[in-house]
DNA sequence: CTAAAATTTAGAACTATTCTAAACTACTTG
DNA sequence: CAAGTAGTTTAGAATAGTTCTAAATTTTAG
């Protein structure tokens, strides 16, 4: 449960890491992991990571975005969640947290998860296991 | 907080009831209330409710599903939650309660309200007013 | 360096949803 | 109840977000 920090991450560091978890460290995932972890946390969708390689004139397809974004997800650097149906965000922060939702302006903000504390959950079917809790609290902006 | 009955409502209650809203009871609406109301509390994504029209011989058009979902939860009929970025399941159970979230299955059970207890929430950012709490828990199944 | 495997890409395809504007229906008023 | 009008329905086009396809390219192991 230690706080995880969000530290700037070296170049090095991002083809280390990438190299360590078993993808390949190309110009487009190193590109696009400077981009993500450059700026501490943030919830990011397919679209604006595509609209910012293309500010920092990164030459990379949507698809390859969509292709990062899920398999930086599935190896763990990054978080899916989707709150309101028009589209997934992608959380940099993948310690455990949960979020404020902003209705009127769609916009995500981190709530640290010892800001929530839940005292008592059902317990789950029997056979199966919790993957995670999610707290969204939704807001009136 | 009194626990929310799911009876099954009878013809004239769906009539009077869409009337007292505001909501003029056409034929398409009433038919469509009577399929989700008939049957205790669950959720419905538009393509569920638009097939079991069609099975039900009740001609209605996709495009009125769509209005008849979301005319119902503006008037609190229904409640829209979307948890896996793909598509929207409206809720018949618009009472306080959270939701179990089979991710292999995509499926949604209710959590009793009562059946979770949050001791303490995060202040809610200055001038803003809390909409709702959605706690979601994700299971594997 | 070379082959095999992984990755990238443009564009087509797909899914969920909204829009459009014309046809239709319910409610109100006289 | 006739008629007007405001609300509703509809088919189909349009849009948004995302995935798929197959070919071209790049990375890595040997």
């Amino acid at each position: 449960m230690a706080k995880q920090k969000s530290e700037i991450p070296s170049e090095s560091d991002v083809l280390e890491r990438l190299r360590t978890i078993g993808l390949r460290p190309t110009r487009q995932r190193l590109a696009l992991a400077r981009l993500l972890f450059a700026k501490g946390h943030r919830h990011v969708s397919a679209e604006d990571l595509f609209k910012e390689a293309r500010a920092s004139d990164i030459d990379v397809s949507l698809a390859t975005i969509y292709n990062a974004l899920h398999d930086f997800t599935a190896k763990g650097l990054l978080r899916a969640l989707s709150v309101d149906s028009m589209g997934t965000y992608f959380d940099t922060n993948t310690s455990d947290h949960h979020h404020f939702f902003y209705e009127r302006s769609r916009r995500l903000e981190d709530i640290a998860n010892d800001d929530i504390h839940i005292s008592s959950l059902p317990r789950t079917p029997k056979g199966t296991e919790i993957s995670r809790v999610d707290v969204v609290i939704r807001i009136k902006d």
